[in-house]
RNA sequence: GGCGGCGUGGCCGAGCGGUUAGGCAGGGGCCUGCAAAGCCCCGUAGUCCGGUUCGACUCCGGACGCCGCCUCCA
């Protein structure tokens, strides 16, 4: 029985699937002006590991984020660059995708765009005003949150507080600070769609109910993002769908945000990292481990520090992965258990790290249940217990890929000259010939090779 | 002002009313021709003040500090 934290209710509760053995999620993607940052990463990351251990556990899971392909921003940028929105928003999902690839993160099952979709943002709207649930004003169409009763659940106050702590007004048009644009009017040489009620463009928290709506359906299972996602987006796409006479998301998860020093990364603060940055110094498997070892509501900070640390911890893994000859599971497919089978000290090991991942994911506890059983691993090898040691490992292998970590024991590939040294140092080893042999690792090591020997002779890896 | 969260050892980061989190870094040892990798052992905790309890890092109350949402934000 998989359980999961739900926003709504605040607390951990089961997944209660609308079909059962089939998981419907919706995960609220990026607005596509400028290159991802680490919190994306995050984001990314963290529903990427629930999507891929729902499937492990034997779920069908249909996975779906969208991509915001026009939107202030995009417009904003188009423009200071003497552009197209089309050409902003195709040049950084390019980049959304390229650094997606890099640390790991599957391809959803479906990825709606928001221009896509404006006939049924359209339609929806034109409803809103059939009802007197949206209002015309002089820049676009709002939404009236006032007609939405429970207005303001999933930030677990009620309206009026929430009204109370509304920040200057400027648009004194709106019935209520609340309200939201549903649509926006088209300014000169803006790029606009067409609609009875004015030409324009969609407004954000239109797109997302009208997209999960239409490919998952009617009270599909999971809603996720953010936690600054919460308020107002999330309560904004739950309340049209409220007001549109429409089950919604049964389930809600937020992830916690990247910490820079003690603040949240974000755009508006500017102190933020971009993900094709960090890839460029980092293996992208440490930032998915850093993200693993701290739980999904908690912040992460992260820093060179951290990182390095994470980094650390990955070489762990990939010596286990050589000394164990383990192949790389993880990557753009998913594992599932039934594909293996464990035995012993290995079905517990699974055991173990399925109780605690099932219980509100918490992958910092698998991920010290798998750190410990490496230890065993290992000692096990050292013992001789050779059959133990392989099956263990095998399943700490797999276990991670459920997690979408691949550990990676494959050698660096070196060139003709660079086997001739280990050649010779293996042949001087063999005679005995410590000087020589240690000559041959200087050079080897000074050309930035890591030298360990094996049972099978030299190894040498890049650091 | 309203709502929510957090304060753990040098750093990161969990669980738990009493029994080892885990990782990284550090110290000692084993293994190794020497290293590396690996294994074993070790230390340093729970912001502060009260309360409940046989016993609290863990529950309750208070203080202090920090963060976030209420505005675009993953």
């Amino acid at each position: 029985m998989l359980r999961l934290f739900d926003t709504v209710h605040g607390e951990i509760r089961p997944l209660v699937l609308r079909e059962p053995g089939h998981l419907s999620m919706y995960v609220c993607g990026p607005t596509v002006y400028d290159l991802p940052h680490l919190g994306h990463g995050r984001f990314t990351l963290v529903w990427d590991v629930a999507r891929r251990w729902f499937t492990f556990q034997g779920l069908t899971v249909r996975f779906v984020s969208n991509i915001t392909d026009i939107d202030d921003n995009i417009i904003g940028r188009a423009t200071r660059e003497g552009t197209t929105e089309s050409a902003v928003a195709g040049t950084y999902e390019d980049e959304w995708w390229k650094a997606m690839a890099a640390i790991g993160v599957a391809r959803p099952d479906d990825v709606p765009h928001a221009t896509a979709y404006v006939e049924g943002m359209v339609a929806l709207i034109a409803q809103f005003l059939a009802d007197d649930v949206a209002y015309v004003t002089s820049d676009g169409l709002y939404f009236d949150v006032r007609r939405v009763p429970d207005y303001g659940l999933l930030a677990g106050q009620p309206l009026e507080s929430l009204r109370a702590g509304a920040r200057i007004e400027t648009n004194d048009e709106k019935r209520s600070p609340l309200d939201f644009a549903l649509w926006k009017f088209a300014k000169p040489n803006e790029p606009f769609w067409p609609a009875p009620f004015g030409d324009g463009r969609p407004g954000w928290h239109t797109e997302c109910v009208v997209m999960s709506l239409d490919l998952l359906g009617d009270g599909f299972d999971l809603h996720c993002g953010g936690f600054d996602l919460k308020f107002p987006h999330h309560e904004n796409e739950r309340a049209q769908a409220v007001a549109a006479n429409r089950p919604f998301a049964q389930h809600w998860g937020h992830n916690g945000w990247v910490m820079v020093g003690d603040q949240k990364m974000s755009k508006s603060l500017g102190n933020f990292t971009s993900l094709t940055d960090m890839l460029e110094r980092t293996d992208a498997r440490a930032y998915r481990l850093l993200v693993l070892r701290s739980h999904y509501r908690s912040p992460i900070e992260v820093s060179p520090t951290t990182i390095a640390d994470a980094e650390r911890g990955l070489a762990r893994l990939d010596a286990l992965a050589r000394r164990f000859n383990l192949p790389a599971l993880a990557g753009s497919s998913f594992v599932r258990r039934d594909e293996f089978s464990f035995a012993g000290a290995s079905q517990d090991l699974v055991n173990r790290v399925a109780d605690v991942l099932d219980d509100d994911l918490n992958t910092p506890v698998a991920v010290a249940e798998l750190f410990e059983a490496l230890s065993i691993a290992n000692a096990l090898a050292d013992g001789g217990d050779d059959d133990a040691a392989q099956s263990l490992a095998q399943t700490i292998a797999v276990l991670f890929a459920s997690l979408g970590l691949a550990v990676d024991g494959a050698a660096d590939v070196s060139d003709d000259d660079t086997q001739a040294l280990v050649d010779a140092r293996d042949e001087a080893r063999g005679s005995k010939n410590w000087a020589e042999a240690d000559r041959l690792r200087d050079v080897l090591v000074a050309e930035g090779w890591i030298v360990e020997d094996s049972p099978t002779g030299t190894l040498i890896r890049r650091p």
